[in-house]
DNA sequence: TTGTAAGCGTTATCAC
DNA sequence: GTGATAACGCTTACAA
């Protein structure tokens, strides 16, 4: 073999190093170069266009519209440090609760240039730990989560962040994080005194088979709570159908088979779904609502005002609480850096409404 | 003023440029030093580990676990050029058929590491070209879409983008980009088919009114033309109510009025909660169904199922529109790069499914 | 298998 | 108000 080359000095000609392929685009490079100026004031121009005289700036946008340039957000949020950038992960994408929740973040963070990296987790804790690591890597300026019963990795790595951290939808307590939501078990408890209120002592409360809906859960926990500070006795029910329509429609089959004096009075459910379900088959399992059973549900779905009963029902705030997390976020992404950071958690109420339709009345008669 | 300084030639101390604030986090060189390795090791060992020994990989491993380093997504993106994220451009987050079909796209995209940037337009065709201008701005190694009529300008931006670009949902004529989605126009046609081939005469569409539903008005001329072609009068109906349940109940209200010799025997809704609307106030409005009036919708809702009568409809593949979407790309994205960018555009239809439940079956009695 | 050096396209810093 | 220069944290190209 020859291996002539190498007696060069090290200064001469550095084997002519393959230039990288760029992404193809356009460069604030070029854009500069054809506006005659330089590139730091393209920069200005997009950034802080009041730092431009507007002779330059006429001839900067000249150049940007002849070439499509588009400013590179990596190149600049690497260079700059502060990536607005907000990660929010969501447990779950097939559901028009997150949907609004999710309208409600864009709705603040888009005006305020910032960019929204949403996660699905499918309420899969494990995966959630994957999916925040990954939106660390994007140097958010902060978070929004949708639980707070983190895998423990995931805990330590949002305790390490120097960034605001929002968890929404539930108010955990002594959480190192702000929190914006409402609290279930309070939902539950209001639900069991509604009926309770109008004198009904057999109350039911029907459980998605769902396992991943914690939240249920919690309802359901504090329905039993109140239930017993009045003495009576908490019944919840479990359904093996996790199709919640179908779910609805077997458990009021079935309790149209139990002996009407010792069935509920009324049933709470775990959702609207549910509740529909069951108020749509009441005819067919001859039953008539809410003379045979009063019903309530949770989530006041577009559906719940148009069923037969209609449905009584808990709104929660699913915009609001998308919205005024963002706002919250915004607003401590804006004061100073030591302010920030010292920043007491916050906790935000967005508070549930009681929809009483009909299908919330308590049958009196005997 | 003493100004006793620089004398040193210019090796010496340039000035004492500020050190740029980091964003305080950990960087591959601080890992690399506790590894005792290079960082470019560091590097391979989250890009390509089998390139890397299995001494070091575990020298590695144990510093990433004991900083809880994450390596910068925006860095590695710039450095490296190629992206890996996919832009999509929805054009309402507030729905479930938005949510299925993301669903379909995270599910493929997630397994490959490429992160999806979700982005909304609410249906404002200028509100897509900011948005889209925006997407380009993070270099998306593809585009997904979800309707084919664009703006002017970004139309153009869109030509120019030497990137996979898929359009979904529609099925446009002669457009540069893949399309994955099915003739709306063909759907409307099969439901005015469905009832025509029961000896249906009179047959109504019933519009949304929302003017943002561009779909529907695709549907509405499809069943417009299979009425001329079986020369029959089409019948297109506007609401001028917004909430689909509304509108349905008042629609089905009005349709009580109408004489019944010359009232139509069957209606299509613009969509299933339009429907929906329509079957749970039926009763209320003196009707029977579909004795009175056969009835179908378009989406097949969970709920389409569960009323009475069951309600015909046409089902979208949601899933599969989001899931195929973005195998396309995926498929793209591996190929070499210059069969990439020669591929004629592609066009996937994803079948619709015509439901067939109760709420179909047009009365033959007299 | 591992390391060195040179960028990727932008912005922060300092100089005029 | 405008510009030169050096990062930002990583990966490519190439060498060993």
């Amino acid at each position: 073999m020859a291996r002539q080359l190498p007696p060069t000095p090290a200064r001469e000609a550095p084997a002519v190093r393959m230039r990288r392929r760029t992404h193809g685009g356009l460069t604030i490079h070029d854009v500069a170069a054809l506006a005659g100026v330089s590139s730091i004031t393209v920069s200005r121009y997009f950034n802080a266009p009041d730092k431009v005289s507007q002779a330059l700036r006429e001839r900067i946008a000249q150049a940007v519209k002849q070439t499509g340039y588009v400013p590179s957000q990596v190149a600049g949020r690497l260079a700059s440090g502060r990536s607005r950038v907000v990660g929010a992960v969501m447990q779950n994408f097939s559901s028009a609760t997150f949907a609004d929740t999710v309208q409600g973040m864009t709705d603040v963070l888009d005006d305020s240039g910032l960019q929204l990296l949403l996660a699905n987790t499918n309420y899969v804790r494990a995966r959630e730990e994957r999916v925040i690591r990954s939106l660390v890597g994007w140097h958010p300026s902060a978070l929004i989560l949708t639980r707070h019963d983190h895998a423990p990795a995931a805990e330590a790595l949002l305790r390490g962040l120097r960034i605001p951290i929002v968890e929404t939808w539930d108010l955990g307590e002594r959480r190192p994080f702000h929190q914006v939501g409402f609290s279930h078990e309070a939902v539950g408890a209001e639900l069991a005194r509604h009926f309770i209120a109008q004198g009904a002592q057999r109350i039911r409360f029907v459980q998605s088979s769902l396992p991943e809906d914690f939240r249920a859960r919690q309802r359901a926990l504090g329905y039993s709570r109140l239930m017993r500070q009045h003495a009576l006795v908490p019944d919840v029910a479990a359904t093996q159908v996790r199709e919640p329509f179908q779910a609805g429609a077997d458990t009021i089959a079935r309790f149209a088979e139990e002996p009407a004096s010792t069935r509920p009075q009324a049933i709470v459910f775990a959702n609207d779904d549910m509740a529909a379900g069951a108020i749509l088959h009441a005819p067919a399992a001859g039953l008539q609502l809410p003379r045979d059973c009063a019903i309530a549900g949770f989530g006041d779905a577009p559906l719940a005002a148009h069923l037969y009963p209609a449905l009584t029902t808990v709104r929660p705030g699913r915009y609001a609480i998308g919205r005024i997390a963002a706002e919250l976020l915004l607003e401590l992404l804006c004061a100073p850096p030591h302010e920030a950071a010292s920043v007491e958690p916050r906790c935000i109420v967005v508070p549930c409404e009681l929809i009483v339709r009909d299908s919330g009345q308590v049958w009196q008669g005997n």
